[in-house]
DNA sequence: CCGACTAATGAAAGCGCTTTTGTCAATTGA
DNA sequence: TCAATTGACAAAAGCGCTTTCATTAGTCGG
């Protein structure tokens, strides 16, 4: 069933069908009911192709893939896609998921050229990242979770790592830690950096040292979480306390602890970074972790919503939100025992 | 730079520009070579939408989020769909995420009427899914990833859950061990059902039981892991071994064994599928757990390829894999210490 | 040397929609 | 009363491709 044929049912022209279904004003109340009516009946919807290549539009937002297997690629990836598919549907746009094969420039460049895409999504953004400019040159509209630096102010949605981060360290120093460990993500991402930024600045504000040793950073999962935290623990003069960048290191860096025959909480105090995911939940967790938490899905919500902004000619510059991050507090942080 | 102006810029007419793009036969191999020269020189690529209009296809495989925030929807599914999207790009396919807000039927009823996508894959299939027989009636392609019962046979890639999860059964029963608890997935999800049959018949083969006390089922999440191990545990009669559905289980059953002052391995041997997923790995624990391993990143490569066959009209009948399982052997499986 | 065929290209129709422009009757104002 | 306005619809022109069909020029066999 496509519109001429719906048309010729309801004994009218198609372009009165089209703009009785579209909410234009030139058409009797009368015969919109009835347009209505019959497309629900015959369950037409229209064509999308056809649609997008009238219109100009894609309807649709794309994401792309780094690499063939990236292990930026984290598992939180499916709650930011879900809530970023949900909320695109509810404004009719669909999400389209490419990969980049070649190298990354050439598969925007592609899906900005084919016009498959209104705008882009832009995931884990190195501190400073090329795609920013590259699309900015395309001129297809962008939105990066996270920060980047660019010479033109982009859209993008960003959490308060530095801040959080900051402030999981000042709680620890308010309990008398000294030695603090970071349990960072990759340093070239630019959420890593804001977080190490974080959490020196507490260390040093309080007259702390930050030195290298307690700095870890590498991908964030258990294993690395394991082996930072190992090597933290094993050294001269290990911390008592440690902050991870993601439930998965939080993971490892328990693991870590326990097999040194120490307790988390009483021995090492630990905080996580929490983005929400089911899977793994930091509270159910013995003893229950003290996290610094924000939703990735809901980031994913209103990333959705930033690009159809965007789509709809807002100016990128006033599409820049930081959301606040909430520290948790829960039973793996104590005072540390005296030195 | 589009069609007609890049064959203005030739001096050839749209249609052989056209054709000698496509790698038509019938112009002269001569022209084909400028014309595929001036199409590299200006970055042309042609227009998705029009392209899609014109030959019906939309070149994209579509996949549905089942609803706003479904806690089947695991982390897997980043590495599935990485998997799937970048397969799909190697035939230039996209792949097109879209959410179901109202009901599923009605967003795959869109998705076909529209025409957005030229086939659709499955995800997590219920013993007997409603999705199926829809997007038959609907006549558009789709690939299971897993199993359902349907009157008429569909394409599917699943792999071996009931003989792995058989083997990993026999593997414990032949270490002496008698009384093995399942830690399963939702009982409504097919895979679960077979997980649960390869269990039970490893257990009656070899003249043990299979109660129901031991037969723990719900969500793969760390907490449910724990929560349904630590319920076998308390229990009149304990298990000596568990077998967990996913490596997020796993990680709960681990706490939940080590919780009651047990060790894995000697006390309680441990056995968890893994996906191969790298955020958490079996292989990284202390004791390294045993796993029966498939790759699900292959799995949705393979998945996309498939689809890729429906759609070039290879018969659903012809495209059904089951995919045999590894059973790798590691250190959290020994025998039982003697009851 | 000529009709029949082939190779290479061009013209034009069509995919299903949106949107501009055109048409016609009914209404309005002085 | 009549030109001017308005309301409701139809006709038709695109959007940028693919593909069918038509049109040349060149080749061949007899």
């Amino acid at each position: 069933m496509n519109l001429k044929e719906l048309a010729r049912h309801l004994g009218l022209s198609q372009s009165t069908v089209s703009r009785a279904l579209n909410g234009y004003q030139d058409v009797s109340s009368d015969t919109r009911e009835r347009v209505l009516a019959a497309a629900r009946r015959f369950d037409y919807s229209p064509n999308a192709s056809a649609h997008r290549l009238a219109t100009g539009h894609s309807g649709a937002i794309g994401i792309v893939f780094p690499s063939d297997k990236d292990p930026l690629l984290d598992p939180l990836f499916t709650d930011f896609l879900s809530g970023l598919t949900n909320s695109a549907a509810r404004r009719q746009m669909d999400i389209l998921v490419s990969a980049s094969l070649d190298t990354t420039d050439a598969s925007y460049r592609r899906l900005a050229q084919r016009g498959s895409v209104d705008a882009v999504v832009l995931s884990s953004p190195l501190v400073e990242d090329s795609r920013v400019p590259l699309l900015d040159k395309l001129g297809i509209p962008c939105v990066v979770h996270g920060r980047t630096k660019s010479p033109r102010p982009h859209a993008f949605l960003d959490i308060d790592n530095e801040g959080a981060f900051r402030q999981a360290a000042e709680l620890l120093i308010g309990l008398g830690h000294k030695r603090i460990g970071l349990v960072n993500g990759d340093a070239r991402q630019a959420f890593a950096v804001d977080r190490e930024a974080g959490w020196r600045s507490a260390l040093l504000r309080a007259g702390l040292e930050a030195p290298e040793m307690l700095n870890g950073s590498d991908i964030m999962t258990d294993e690395a979480g394991y082996r930072l935290t190992a090597g933290m623990l094993d050294s001269a003069s290990p911390p008592t306390a440690v902050i991870c960048s993601s439930i998965f290191s939080a993971v490892g860096a328990c693991r870590a602890i326990r097999d040194r025959g120490l307790t988390i909480g009483s021995d090492i105090s630990v905080i996580a970074h929490d983005d929400g995911i089911t899977s793994i939940r930091p509270e159910a967790h013995h003893p229950p972790l003290t996290t610094t938490f924000s939703s990735i899905h809901r980031a994913g919500e209103r990333i959705a919503e930033i690009a159809a902004d965007l789509i709809g000619g807002k100016d990128p510059a006033s599409c820049q939100e930081i959301w606040p991050v909430d520290l948790i507090f829960r039973d793996s942080t104590r005072p540390p025992v005296s030195p």
